[in-house]
DNA sequence: TAAGAAAACTTAATCGATTTAGTCGCTTAA
DNA sequence: TTAAGCGACTAAATCGATTAAGTTTTCTTA
């Protein structure tokens, strides 16, 4: 097993103090050209690096970004960490992942660690239970101690940073308008209780959406779920209730999975999509594309919004500290993707 | 913005020496009641938290993980993180995830990175890239330099490592052999080129399962698809004609994108699953659980996977470094998750 | 009562790298 | 002749924490 060279074990072998190698091998004139030589071919030959904890300490930066999202295990929160990540990459900044877990406590915990020197800032989505909490104490904290933060997609007022979202109310109303465009006139929406900003937003487009084309909102065609990241029985349920009671011709839903099962309720009812019934989602992920018949949706550009929260934040991290605090709020476009279970809009 | 508080702020501020200060706070008996409490009580009422990359630099241990994925946009590696996350928080270790992207060179630049001092150890699954080169000098280097790895699903011989998988092999013969048994008779399988290992060893599974019913294997029911990883459109036309062309009764696929267009294919040719034709994927995602029809699938268990990699490593990491040097094969278990797209198999 | 022990601290080394402030020998100009 | 100047290094401080080794001060006890 060899043990990694340092700045000391180079020096000692060469015969030179620590200080000349350091500065040889950052090209110093203070050291002659000899000698530079001679240390940087060592260090060349025998693979030196240096080591980044010691350098982080010494620098107090680490160069690091702190990424705390609820659940992995989502297409959307994978889009948006691929897009951290790359940006990341190609500003030599590293990235750490923590899942909260949609869990306050881990939520909490996550970001202390990370904060005791593990990074230089944060991106995160709050987590559900802290939402519902309204407990930011973790989050002040850190910004307190000068660390930037970026909020992106489920985010809250009221804290010092920047923030990054998606355009819901736009998208929602993007969808339900191409619907009322393609023909249809009694549309009703799958969205989930109002506390989820994303599901309120959403419910709001939809809504706008019915205005604008002077279609009047009805309240029964509003199904509110309790949970919008899964789907359990009990929702499973109350969509077949709600799209069997309902004589709807379009159907629009706040995520894949309730699109998914919404399809599966109106082929056992034997009608058609999207001739009976269109079909219209947030989310563009696997699900949308590879149904059968394959969903048109509101697609969210989560590596795009990833890009973003991670380039407003390395900026923040290298510009100088005294700057004038500003925090922006950028919305990230979405698009319609079109696909089977819409009908074709005739323009005139 | 207040600064955090180090040891050597709290000592100057009650007027002791650093090394007082810290061995209060791990109450080392040296230390007077008296102070010791009132350093403890400061310390608790500013939330002094000692700061990890000092500690790391210190111990020469950063009770941190890296873990190095070819893509973090699949669902089987989101299962596998979430299980090392767990494990890992368990032990009080973090993760750090860096993705190569499938590329030999950022796979090698990221092992670099991390090796410098930001982790002990690595769990990886490597690239595809890597895989066609054989090069795996990256990996001997941390190896040779103490740090040691875990490899999982995608693995190459001749590592000094631990190593966790699917079994495979196993896991295609329990799906194609459920086919069977339900009645399947013509069974088809789609698969990946050999130089995928686990395309390989699942095809050989496929293999097995016949041989072991008395069914004579025949080349042209196995379609061999370039990319594991995605579906092309020439995959797709692949796939059209080989459903078409080939009057089977059932259909194996190495994953569930390949499985979600033979559906397809399927339903287009006007023909009934189960009832025509049987479908089994391998892997258990969103895919196949929310498909019309659901797929019976050879479940992964990837957060097992993940739990075991990560379990392994942090047991060499806190063993004595002298210990006899042994590495291990772990073989995850697979198991068939029935759904709508097979027949029942009637027991007698 | 003086030596030894115990209690309660402080100093200083260490982890690995950077950087400011020296040091030492040699050349050059007054 | 001699001080200033310069080239080429080295010493030491620093980042924040831990810890072995040293230093006082007070308490025992022969």
């Amino acid at each position: 097993m060899k043990r990694k060279l340092t700045l000391k074990s180079i020096a000692k072998e060469l015969g030179v103090s620590i200080s000349t190698v350091s500065k040889a091998l950052r090209d110093s004139p203070e050291i002659s050209e000899e000698t530079r030589e001679k240390i940087k071919a060592y260090a060349k030959l025998y693979n030196y690096k240096p080591n980044n904890i010691a350098l982080s300490l010494k620098n107090r930066k680490t160069n690091t970004i702190g990424v705390i999202i609820p659940q992995i295990v989502h297409h959307f929160f994978t889009t948006v960490i691929y897009g951290i990540e790359q940006e990341a990459r190609e500003n030599n900044y590293n990235v750490i992942i923590c899942l909260s877990n949609n869990a306050f406590d881990k939520e909490v915990l996550n970001m202390e660690l990370l904060a005791n020197g593990s990074t230089d800032g944060f991106i995160l989505s709050v987590s559900k239970e802290t939402m519902m909490k309204e407990d930011y104490h973790h989050l002040n904290e850190v910004i307190d101690q000068g660390m930037p933060v970026v909020m992106f997609d489920r985010v809250v007022e009221g804290i010092q940073c920047d923030r990054v979202l998606i355009d819901d109310k736009a998208g929602a109303k993007k969808g339900v308008s191409h619907m009322i465009r393609s023909g249809c006139r009694k549309i009703g929406i799958i969205t989930s209780e109002d506390y989820v900003s994303v599901g309120r937003l959403r419910t709001e487009g939809y809504l706008d959406a019915l205005d604008d084309f002077g279609i009047k909102a009805d309240d029964n065609l509003i199904l509110k779920l309790d949970n919008i990241d899964d789907l359990s029985d009990k929702s499973k349920k109350r969509i077949e209730d709600f799209i069997t009671n309902n004589d709807l011709d379009g159907v629009f839903t706040v995520n894949e999975l309730f699109a998914v099962h919404a399809s599966r309720v109106i082929n056992a009812l034997g009608k058609k999509i999207p001739d009976d019934i269109s079909l219209v989602c947030f989310t563009d992920g696997q699900l949308s594309e590879h149904a059968v018949p394959s969903l048109t949706a509101v697609s969210q550009h989560g590596e795009e919004m990833g890009r973003k929260a991670a380039s407003i934040l390395i900026n923040k991290l290298e510009s100088p500290e005294d700057e004038e605090e500003e925090y922006s709020t950028t919305y990230i476009d979405t698009s319609l993707v079109e696909r089977e279970s819409t009908k074709e809009v005739t323009r005139r």
